[in-house]
Formats: structure tokens, C-alpha cells, sequence
RNA sequence: GCCGCCGUAGCUCAGCCUGGUGGAGCGGCGGGCUGUUAACCCGUAGGUCCCGGGUUCAAGUCCCGGCGGCGGCGCCA
């Protein structure tokens, strides 16, 4: 077996040396009596030649669609005409797999279409895609790396549920041998009854949601990054959410500047990212979106249009806190200073972006648990083993879930959610 | 649940308002070009104009009904 090196270090290994590439049609063009292929593999594109002189490769390569793959071997040339000053001038193909014709032409590509989600296994391949995959690896990587470097204990929380984490979401059901069960919607009731065993925990996993949602910003399965620490307060969720959003920005800066650069990301509002992000009370929000022309009542939710105005007035992220108690759900702490509102936390990404963190005091006290179940009109009966966590060495804890599709979203500057995982399911979508 | 929009070539769309022989670009195929960069140039094939009904001498176009799809809001991460 020979050695292969992958297209990046093409330029790298130096003019005249013999190199093996393996990979994929990028591009292909025809004239002057050669060929010219733009080989495309994980890591980048390279271009190749093949001279009408060199026959029996001559003829493979002339019989390459767009994404048929191929395996070559040339020497490589500084050439100023060639994308990236480096090309391979090629001595043979010794394998090839012509494939069928690429049924995602540049014009489709543009058009950022519907289509493209129906081809989705395909493209994939596309430059824009294998970006926000390598940033969205980036992302998850650093999620992990920031928790288990303070002191986080990582946990896994069943996916298969028997009833609502929160009244009123809507859950999907699933048959389950002969009875009844629905998919999680959020770990955090699992996170709250291990944090008496580990103190400080997390886990990244699928959430699902059967709301009929139509929004950029929703999905159905989406991948829900939660952190659960007990003996801790709204203040230290504001200083948890900060530091982790912000190290995860770090590394995407450090790692992928080329993916940001191919996907048009202006990297500035990520360099903007830095702890401590600005501290916004809801009272202080409302009072700033009335300025700017809305009509909003104290106790009435921030909808999407409201964050939006309310995040471009601001170069960071931020922390919007203190939300009424009939917005937020039953499980968040009442502020005992101001029964009205919550020990509560969203986090909202910059330029318009909107939430991305949801999180808070949770409640530790059996009665004002049971109370405000009722206050909502839940049933204390359909809560019986999270109330049992109020019952045995209960203490004050907090914890925040984090949608880490939208963070990417965010990141990569992307107008959909759908575009930052490579097989969204949302409300119409089921395949590929 | 609410509001709005669309359905015409493999893909993206124009044509519809004001009815009169189905269009463009990209892609395909054929040809040309001795260095292309989303190559370019010439030629060519490709259509159930979503379906059904109605009006009309005549419907892609107007009317009615159906089906399919999209965007946004609410809800949330």
C-alpha cells in the first residue's frame, strides 16, 4: 500500500515530489488538450492536470463527473494558475469509480433551495456544509473539553420518558411493548436527581419536540447541551453560561478560520465574545424595547421580534434575567426578594440571533414545589419521583440547558437552523 | 393554532395582471478552443405548465374545488 497524503498538504510537501491523492471531483474542465480536475478531499481542493499525452489517464479522467471519486498520482508544481499556487501534474489514475450524473449543479447550490434538503446525503460533499460540519465538531468538542476541565461530571439520561418534563410541551409518543412512552424533551429532571450523587454534572444529547414549530430556529430533534450543579444560584449560571459559550467561541476562532472565511462569517462578533456578557433584567428590557417604538406590558412575554430588536443593541451576548413567573416554567425559582419574578436566565446571542441558553434557580423546596404545580394547573401526582428529590437532602441547585444547533447557527452565521446539522428533522422533514 | 406565499424543462425561474403556436440561464449531449478558475463559444435534445371541473372560438394565463409544498408568528433551546 503506498502512501497517500491528503489535498491540504499538497503545497506543503514540496515542487517535484511524487504524491498519491485520494478524493473526489470537485470540478472539471476541458481544454487546450488536458484536463483539468479540482480534487476535492476532507481536508480541501487541489487541482490536477492531466495531459492529452498521457493517454490511458487522459481517457479515465475525461469520463469524471462532478463527484466522481478517484485516486491519483502526479507531481506537484508551483503554479500560479492554479487555485491555492500549487497543482499536481498527474502520471496516472490508478482507480477511479465513474458516478452517475451529480444531481446538484451550481445553479441549485445558489439557489440554497428546498431541493438541497431533499438531497442533503449529497450535499453534504459541498464546500459550505463540510464547514459548518468541521465548526460544529469544533463546537461539540469544546463543550465537552470546557465542562470536564471545571470539574463536570459527564451523564447519560434516557431518551425513552413516561410523562412531561414541562406541563404543556408537546411530547411525541411512542409505543413501548403494551403500553405508552414518549421521547425526552429535556434531561434536566435526570440531571436534578444526579446532582446528589455528583454534585456538579452535564450531558449532550437529542431533545425532542413535538411542537408545530415553522421557525428558523426550531427543530423537532435538536442536540440539547444541559449542566446541573447543586449548592449553586442564578449568579453562578450567569458566570457558567459566559465562560462556556465564550471558551467554545475561542476554540472555533483558533480552529476554523478558513470554514468561517468560506462561509462569509465576519469574524468580529465572535471576537466581541468575552466574559462577563452584559446583565439585562427583564424590567430593564422592557423598558429599553418601549423606547424603541413596541407596546409591552410588564408580565408579557419577549417574542422572537423582541429579542431580536433587543440583541442588536448590544455587541455580546446576553444575559436576560428576572422573567415574571407566569413566563417561565413551574420549576424555576421564584425570587424571594420579588415573588412576581424568577431566578431566571435566557441567554441571547447577538445580531439578532436570540436565544440560545435557557436557565435558572431551580425549585428545592417540597411545598413551594407542590404549590406551584398546582398554581399551574399540573398535577402533583404526574411529578411524584422529581418531587421525591425535595424530600431527601434537598439543597439549592441551578442548571441551564443550552441549544447547541442554534449556538452553531449563531457561529456560522447561518439564516437557518436547519443548515447546522447535516440531517435536520423539523415539523415537515423526516428524510434523508 | 394564526397570517402570508408558491406549484411551468433535471435545477433556478420568467411568462399569468391585459387569454391567441411553451421561454431564459444553469445542467445534459455533440462540436470548437494549447492553462482553465462557477471557463468560454457554437449547435442540439429535453414539457401531464400539480390535478379536476368551469367560462371562452381559444386557458400555463380567468373562475371554482382539490392536492402538494414553502415562509413567518405563537411555543421553546
Amino acid at each position: 500500500m503506498q502512501d497517500f497524503i491528503h489535498v491540504k498538504d499538497v503545497a506543503s510537501v514540496g515542487e517535484g515530489k511524487l504524491v498519491s491523492v485520494r478524493g473526489w471531483v470537485y470540478r472539471k474542465r476541458e481544454i487546450g488538450g488536458k484536463v483539468f480536475i479540482v480534487v476535492r478531499d476532507s481536508t480541501g481542493i487541489v487541482q490536477a492536470v492531466v495531459g492529452k499525452d498521457n493517454g490511458d489517464a487522459f481517457k479515465k479522467a475525461e469520463q469524471l463527473n462532478i463527484e466522481s471519486s478517484l485516486v491519483l498520482r502526479g507531481y506537484v508544481k508551483r503554479e500560479p494558475r492554479a487555485p491555492g499556487g500549487f497543482e499536481i501534474q498527474v502520471i496516472d489514475i490508478p482507480w477511479s469509480f465513474v458516478g452517475w450524473q451529480f444531481p446538484i449543479n451550481e445553479d441549485a447550490a445558489k439557489a440554497d433551495s428546498e431541493y438541497l434538503l431533499d438531497m442533503r446525503h449529497l450535499w453534504v460533499r459541498s464546500r459550505r456544509m463540510q464547514s459548518v460540519l468541521k465548526i460544529r465538531d469544533t463546537v461539540f468538542g469544546a463543550i465537552h473539553e470546557w465542562f470536564r476541565g471545571n470539574g463536570y461530571y459527564e451523564v447519560q439520561a434516557p431518551m425513552f420518558i413516561t410523562s412531561a418534563v414541562e406541563g404543556g410541551s408537546t411530547l411525541f409518543e411512542v409505543n413501548y411493548f403494551d403500553s405508552k412512552a414518549y421521547l425526552t424533551q429535556s434531561s434536566q429532571f435526570y440531571l436534578e436527581a444526579l446532582i446528589f450523587s455528583l454534585e456538579k454534572v452535564y450531558t449532550v444529547a437529542p431533545s425532542f419536540r413535538a411542537e408545530k414549530s415553522r421557525t428558523r430556529r426550531h427543530l423537532t430533534e435538536f442536540w440539547h447541551a444541559e449542566a446541573e450543579v447543586a449548592w449553586a444560584g442564578l449568579e453562578d449560571i450567569f458566570t457558567v453560561t459566559e465562560n462556556l459559550i465564550s471558551h467554545v467561541v475561542k476554540r472555533v476562532l483558533e480552529r476554523n478560520l478558513e470554514e468561517l472565511s468560506i462561509l462569509g462569517r465576519r469574524t468580529e462578533p465572535l471576537e466581541n465574545v468575552k466574559p462577563p456578557f452584559p446583565r439585562v433584567s427583564y424590567d430593564e428590557a422592557i423598558g429599553i424595547l418601549n423606547r424603541k417604538g413596541f407596546d409591552l406590558k410588564w408580565g408579557s412575554d419577549i417574542g422572537a421580534d423582541e429579542e431580536r430588536a433587543l440583541t442588536l443593541e448590544f455587541t455580546q451576548p446576553i444575559h436576560l434575567h428576572h422573567f415574571p413567573e407566569q413566563v417561565k416554567a413551574f420549576y424555576h425559582r421564584n425570587d424571594p426578594a420579588r415573588p412576581e419574578t424568577t431566578l431566571s436566565v435566557d441567554v441571547l446571542a447577538p445580531e439578532g440571533y436570540g436565544e440560545v441558553v435557557g436557565g435558572g434557580e431551580r425549585i428545592f423546596d417540597y411545598d413551594e414545589l407542590v404549590g406551584k404545580i398546582r398554581r399551574f394547573n399540573l398535577n402533583p401526582d404526574d411529578y411524584q419521583w422529581y418531587l421525591d428529590l425535595r424530600r431527601y437532602g434537598s439543597v439549592p441547585h441551578a442548571g441551564f440547558g443550552l441549544g447547541v444547533d442554534r449556538l452553531v447557527m449563531w457561529i456560522c452565521g447561518l439564516d437557518h437552523i436547519r443548515d447546522a446539522l447535516p440531517f435536520p428533522r423539523d415539523m415537515r422533514r423526516l428524510k434523508p
